[in-house]
DNA sequence: CATAAAACTTGTCCTATGGCAAGAAAACCT
DNA sequence: AGGTTTTCTTGCCATAGGACAAGTTTTATG
């Protein structure tokens, strides 16, 4: 067996050659986070993007009035990535932190141009994951306006069962959009049905 | 002045050479349609995206109790795309509908292919028409959360006033997530000050 | 271990927004 | 133009979730 590399989780050999491999897994940087440790800070342009191979992260941003609000979780085998600040090369507003201890394999924007415009295979991937992100965010968004918040806890409880259990309630409030009040209650109520 | 062709303001000379343009612009085929035609509808697969030179279009979603959720609105020069439904061939949950008649410049997912991995400002300028419209999802996402209703009201007024003048109130009042009652109590008191 | 610091729960009261219904105004036919 | 439909406003009351504050439990750290 050579699935050793973390790598092969995310680029399958169904969808990449191997001479198309040779090429991708040398140009990702193994890097370890320390729980507490920024991968991205307010104000600064994201120049790589990582996917995760062990510990949790979160990203964040605040908002006028200074509030924490979570905007995602990442986990084993999630993207990392501002795909705002690292393509369109600006300073993003969102940080991005380590909840945990994090292995996480990096790579830099100049090679993803090079790999990106060079090997069709990988820019199809690029594109289809930039698009699943989108996707989430949409379902996010809509579920914002059209569900209650304990619809969205339950939801999540069922989809993303390790943010729950890993997660602490406030981080899970602010992404939900209520308060860690709101959401003791609601898991209180959960618990009594 | 060879501005004449609308699409001329989307593919600018800046970012593309003239044998690009002439490889690019005869794929387009002008369409028209006219107030209530769709140009998606739920459960079907996008297999093209337009770009407006005239008119209004609303994207919505029906939601489980049945809900009218509009989730974006198009006009001049922007580009009318279910990104996920087109990337990912998948049907989509989401409907989309001229709001007046409408003139549209329309590309079919094959040629995008072809022109998306032969040309490289072509996939460059794509790549940053979807980020770009991630970067608004999660700005609107954002202020979900983060702001009262009046705060997004204010801000759909400041940046797209003409969505103000053009769409009705349910519609806009669904967008930012309140009841079409509540937006009028919002407007009144907005007035008053 | 001890003790400080987070994380979580619970109580009381408050506010933004919703639900419903009835008018008023505007837009759309034919 | 006259009537019909849609859009918008307004009133009354209901409710999900927020604000604040005080406990309690868990976790982190010297």
């Amino acid at each position: 067996m050579k699935d050793q590399h973390f790598l092969n989780n995310i680029f399958r050999a169904q969808d990449f050659s191997a001479e198309e491999i040779d090429l991708i897994f040398p140009e990702f940087k193994q890097v370890s986070f320390t729980k507490s440790d920024f991968l991205l800070q307010e104000g600064t342009t994201e120049n790589q993007y990582w996917f995760v191979e062990s510990g949790f992260v979160r990203s964040f941003v605040i908002d006028t009035e200074g509030n924490d609000i979570s905007t995602n979780f990442y986990s084993t085998g999630d993207i990392v990535i501002d795909w705002t600040s690292f393509f369109l090369r600006n300073p993003t507003r969102e940080n991005i932190q380590a909840l945990t201890d994090c292995i996480c394999w990096q790579l830099d924007f100049d090679t993803f141009q090079t790999l990106f415009h060079n090997i069709r295979s990988f820019r199809e991937q690029g594109r289809t994951t930039l698009v699943s992100s989108y996707f989430s965010l949409k379902q996010q968004s809509v579920s914002m306006i059209a569900d209650q918040a304990k619809d969205r806890y339950l939801r999540l409880m069922k989809e993303k069962p390790h943010v729950i259990q890993n997660v602490s309630l406030k981080h899970i409030a602010s992404f939900l959009g209520i308060t860690d009040t709101s959401l003791s209650r609601l898991r209180k109520e959960i618990s009594e049905e």
